[in-house]
DNA sequence: TACTCGCCTTGATGTTTATCAAGTCTAAAG
DNA sequence: CTTTAGACTTGATAAACATCAAGGCGAGTA
């Protein structure tokens, strides 16, 4: 790794407050890379060999199972993914591939383990950041199994709407057919659940999407802090 | 706690090789109690002020939405549960209810927390369990947008079929609506995807099922150990 | 300007799942 | 043995979602 690299890597939050010692485990087999968009990074069934950090870019976490492919979740900045597999070490359960050009810091599956054994500060971040995943995961079941696609629709567009005023507006952070599947469902249903949310005051045009009052889309959402809220 | 009770809880597997000072703390502030079949534990949006183990009975972990409801899980003695919350210190996103008469083990969240901070052995533990009931729930969502309710039926028979011969049959460990509630679909859907899995080999009486050929009912259902395989 | 390639939309149709309304069965209480 | 309440099933119908097949639209290219 070169050395501003390092210095970059060694300033995450991930890494604050460790000791020396585990810092160096943790980067003495590490890459720092770039990957080009749309690039397969892990394929699930392999053994978690690294645990993946995203530096910078759009990281899709996906599964696929027989002919079918549905994306669990999209990923930026400051997120890390597969640290399950790394901790039990066993296999990938999802794949994962880059959205956009991206950069990765690439952890040694083995280091991480040693390091969170060795320097309680990480094992505490990483368990943290094991039960943050948990729960997220819990209010992604929730949101599947008691919401329609409509209805998870409406509160994604919630969740991305900025601000607190009634009107707001925002870009599509990916494509829709990306988004499609993260909500669960065919293109061809995410476009007509956008047709369907038009009485409730989303317009949607090219690539940004405005949302007329809060209220009115809130009303028919009833979003719930026990599913969309991510800090809770 | 009664030290007859004391000295089961003690030799749990939970508590395997912690030093004497965590386990003390631990069970300082716990309670060890029976519950009456059907009694509600734990509601969703409170505090978590305890880490459930259960001892004995089955316990039904579910959310509800709205007028919706689901389970999410049903647990047997050995698991635990909310360990997410209770570690994080934040409130219950399920809820949690007897379906049998059981015996819970309630440990005070913050005698939890402190465990796992002065207790490497017991942080370990529980960051396992985390990071287990991670992959868990990741399945769980695989299952869920991957495949249709007949086939997670399908597999779900499966997964309960004990042995490796072609014929093979069990009684269900609780009732059809609540097996209809963990697939994910209404009661009167259950019961028509029984029957639509008599060509399979599937034969249901009262609370017996009976698998004519495993084989048979795998083409069909296409198991992958990446979504049931539990061990996995 | 025309052209082309993806992406997105729209229409027609089929499958999957939910809902409402009877019914049947079963097991426990009288 | 009858009664009865709850669990389960079955039928009819509607909503939600998927699939297949065109078509539109916009960003890049020539």
């Amino acid at each position: 790794m070169r050395p501003d690299d390092e210095s970059e890597v060694v300033a995450l939050p991930l890494f604050k407050d460790m000791k020396e010692e585990g810092v160096r485990l943790l980067l003495k087999g590490a890459y720092h890379q770039r990957f080009p968009s749309r690039i397969d990074l892990i394929q699930q069934g392999q053994p978690a060999d690294f645990l993946y950090v995203v530096m910078e870019g759009q990281i899709e976490v996906f599964s696929s199972h027989r002919d079918r492919e549905t994306t669990v979740s999209v990923l930026g900045p400051g997120d890390c993914f597969i640290l399950a597999a790394v901790f039990l070490d066993q296999v990938y359960l999802k794949s994962a591939r880059t959205l956009t050009s991206s950069r990765l810091l690439l952890l040694p599956a083995g280091a991480v383990r040693e390091a969170m054994r060795i320097d309680p500060v990480f094992g505490h971040r990483m368990a943290t950041e094991l039960a943050r995943g948990f729960r997220l995961l819990v209010k992604e079941v929730n949101n599947l199994k008691l919401r329609t696609s409509l209805e998870r629709l409406a509160n994604w567009i919630l969740q991305q709407a900025p601000g607190s005023s009634p009107e707001t507006s925002f870009i599509f952070p990916f494509d829709k057919k990306t988004l499609a599947a993260r909500v669960g469902v065919t293109p061809e249903v995410l476009s007509r659940n956008f047709a369907s949310l038009i009485p409730y005051g989303v317009t949607i045009s090219g690539k940004s999407v405005i949302v007329k009052d809060r209220a009115v889309l809130e009303q028919f959402a009833r979003p719930t802090p026990l599913i969309d809220d991510p800090t809770v």
